[in-house]
DNA sequence: CTGGGGATGGGGCCC
DNA sequence: GGGGCCCCATCCCCA
């Protein structure tokens, strides 16, 4: 809570202007404390991430706001938050540290100057971020009075000159919204959860300071990649990140997300505001995630160390993975660099070096960024995720929405909350307790990330994971193996090769519709591209990890999708009641909540639901006793070649066997004599097993046919088929009329 | 207290 | 890359 302002005392005066000769008119009354009042509230509604409404993410820091703030603040914020909930601003335009200021001079209409600047972009005293930096971000974000304010300073320090000058050294200019080289000490996680000087953690007043710098107290509003981890490790409890506006962002800093190092002497590139660097402005496109995505191999790489390492800049943000180039040789050779490290409790691993130059975990925690790899002599600082901890993302500030800003602390603003930074949460134990006892965790320190073996050296982990990479390539081998046989059996052309099927394939008809098999499993797909899709299911690792969590994924769409959900990005807003989701998908099935459509229907209840998966869920149900049952029963039967036994879950894969299934209940019950309706019934509780539509569909005919040999009286196998056809067709129905019997 | 339904979030995976 | 759907888990409400 900024309280440094003291509140104006004059809101409710009258003003002097208003004092003209005894002149009462409401219309020229003013209370001039109140647009004052205003921003105040703005700024400290800001700070906690109330109604906050819009991220900008700078590089890998983001920041929270108002749109109606940065519209009324910038022309060229207006234009990006019309359309957008996520803003993407160019890193080479603006640093994080530098948005940071912008953000501060936008709510409070201060340009934190001197040793206030350089608390507010951690770095160090004296290296103050360049107000050429700042002018040139100004500029580019279109903020009028800040540009003037900037020039007015720069000339008062006799500084000013135009930004063509500039250059990055140390304490110089650092245009384009860089500070300079010797500034990027710190990731921008690091730089945005510090706003104070390197060194000594600030100290404690400063959660409450009385000065004007307080005006620049923002870090609560913005939303680091900091949690549990490393990142979260290092913000300083005195300045702690506060889960409520920091969602939970995880446990190690981006790995990918720093920019491309600019080499020295790069020529740098003019402001460039008519180059929007968010996403286009369609409307409710999922947003583009600001955190570019590690390229796709089958283990995490820590960078290589290509370009000299620069201390500092290292491989950059939060933890290095710089999307910069891709270090020459086989990207999946046995030289990788894989994901290894140190135990993560300790950071101990810091320690190696930077750790015994810096003395304190706050200085440390600034260092963060350093590139892991470019210090090949010592252990690299890739960070393994942490063990994942109960309520990641259930967090206060998951839910997303209005509410989720309501902490305790985050409300009152305590300094005496006891829980970790940085989005610490209960039971996770806050990393800055281990410092300095590393050996705390046993001789393993270098721990495997694939899977999670800790190896006493990292020779021995190199070993280790040579031994990965040999699995992966025997994986790859088989894989492409199986596509030139298949390619030499006709099965298909190769992958890449057009995609046209090839109709004279052996085998049923499965195989025609979908003629490229799985190596690893006996899966087949309709096209090379989705056979290489889902044999990315097979990998050893993941080649998506999540730059925030480090979760892995197998395709980057799943990656993606995962992060909105650290961003907690909704784009997807319902216009009757305002809820908000992450898929256009669940915003329909929300949709009929309002519209009171049930589409999904029980067969053997009659029960309609909204959502399929609910009636799935219902069916589940009802399959205890009866379809599953029957499946059950007819498992017991055996010789039924592509049936599997019921497992439960009911589901069958192979329409073959679910026709001779059905087939065989109902011959089973012809030969007893029973009835008819008996027999359909039974089918229809086969139709109702076929839990895959598509699997139901292939079979409809097939069983239309059988019902129509059974002898059912129309109605009857109408009514069954009506059934197998509403599973099998999709909710729009538009299956059945291509299937359904005429 | 329990079971069922409604609703939602997240991940997997296919198209 | 995005859309769509399935599955699982979870929470909440209610009978």
């Amino acid at each position: 809570m900024c309280t440094h302002y003291s509140l104006p005392t004059d809101v409710h005066r009258m003003p002097e202007s208003g004092d003209c000769a005894g002149q009462t008119m409401l219309d020229t009354m003013e209370a001039p404390g109140h647009s004052r009042q205003l921003l105040l509230q703005l700024n400290n509604q800001r700070t906690k991430g109330f109604l906050c409404d819009v991220i900008i993410v700078v590089q890998n820091a983001l920041f929270r706001a108002h749109k109606n703030v940065l519209a009324a603040s910038s022309a060229y914020l207006k234009s990006l938050v019309v359309h957008d909930n996520l803003l993407n601003l160019d890193h080479d335009m603006v640093s994080p540290a530098v948005f940071r200021l912008v953000l501060d001079f936008i709510y409070t209409g201060r340009l934190a100057d001197g040793a206030e600047a350089a608390a507010a972009a951690a770095v160090a005293p004296g290296a103050e971020p360049s107000l050429g930096a700042v002018l040139a971000a100004a500029s580019y974000l279109q903020i009028p009075d800040l540009v003037a304010l900037c020039k007015k300073r720069l000339k008062r320090h006799g500084k000013y000159c135009h930004l063509r000058g500039g250059g990055g050294g140390g304490g110089g200019y650092a245009p384009y919204g860089r500070p300079g080289r010797g500034l990027r000490a710190a990731t921008p996680v690091i730089q945005a959860c510090y706003s104070s000087p390197a060194g000594p953690p600030p100290p404690p007043t400063a959660e409450a300071p009385s000065g004007p710098e307080a005006a620049v107290n923002t870090h609560c509003a913005e939303l680091y990649a900091s949690g549990p981890g490393p990142a979260a490790a290092l913000c300083a409890p005195e300045r702690r990140c506060s889960p409520l506006c920091g969602l939970d962002l995880s446990k190690k800093s981006p790995p990918g997300s720093a920019p491309p190092e600019r080499p020295p002497g790069e020529r740098e590139l003019p402001p460039r505001p008519d180059s929007p660097p968010s996403a286009g402005p369609a409307a409710y496109k999922e947003p583009p995630l600001a955190l570019p995505p590690l390229p796709p191999l089958p283990f995490q790489k820590l960078e290589e160390a290509g370009p000299p390492p620069d201390p500092f800049r290292g491989g950059g943000g939060g933890g290095g993975g710089s999307p910069g180039p891709e270090p020459p040789g086989r990207p999946d050779g046995p030289s990788l660099l894989y994901r290894w490290m140190k135990h993560e409790p300790g950071l101990g691993s810091y320690g190696d070096e930077l750790g015994r130059e810096r003395g304190s975990p706050s200085e440390r925690c600034e260092e963060r960024g350093g590139d892991p790899a470019a210090s090949p002599g010592g252990p690299p600082l890739g960070l393994a995720p942490p063990p994942r901890y109960p309520g990641s993302l259930d967090g206060p500030g998951a839910g997303g929405d209005g509410d989720d800003y309501k902490s305790s602390s985050e409300e009152t603003g305590s300094s005496e909350d006891p829980s970790p930074p940085g989005g610490h949460l209960e039971g996770y134990p806050c990393p800055h307790l281990a410092y300095g006892e590393p050996e705390s965790f046993g001789d393993n320190l270098y721990v495997c990330i694939p899977c999670g073996k800790g190896f006493p050296s990292s020779e021995q982990l190199n070993a280790h994971v040579e031994a990965h990479v040999e699995e992966e390539e025997a994986l790859y081998g088989r894989a492409e193996a199986a596509e030139v046989a298949a390619g030499a059996a006709g099965l298909g052309p190769p992958f890449g090769g057009g995609g046209d099927k090839v109709a004279g394939a052996p085998g049923g008809l499965g195989e025609l519709l979908r003629p490229y098999r799985c190596a690893s499993c006996d899966k087949s797909y309709k096209d090379p591209a989705t056979l290489r899709q889902h044999e990315k299911t097979h990998w050893l690792t993941r080649p998506y990890p999540c730059t925030i969590c480090g979760k892995k994924f197998t395709q980057r769409g799943t990656m993606t999708r995962h992060m909105r959900s650290h961003l907690g990005l909704k784009p997807f807003a319902c216009d009757a009641c305002g809820m908000r989701f992450t898929r256009q998908y669940r915003l329909t099935e929300h949709m009929r909540i309002h519209s009171g459509e049930k589409p999904y229907e029980c067969q053997v209840c009659g029960g309609k639901f909204a959502q399929q998966r609910n009636l799935i869920s219902h069916m589940k149900m009802h399959a205890v006793g009866g379809a599953a049952g029957a499946a059950g029963a007819l498992a017991g039967l055996g010789g039924l070649p592509g049936v599997p036994g019921p497992d439960g879950k009911g589901k069958l894969d192979f329409p073959e066997g679910v026709f001779a299934v059905a087939r065989l209940t109902a011959e089973q019950l012809s030969l007893k004599q029973q009835d008819k309706a008996a027999a359909a019934e039974l089918l229809a509780q086969t139709t109702h097993f076929l839990h895959d539509p598509k699997v139901a569909l292939e079979s409809l005919y097939p069983l239309a046919k059988f019902t129509a040999e059974l002898g059912l009286s129309p109605d009857k196998a109408a009514e069954v088929l009506s059934q197998g056809a509403h599973l099998a067709a999709g909710p729009d129905g538009r299956t059945i009329d291509r299937f359904s019997p005429t």
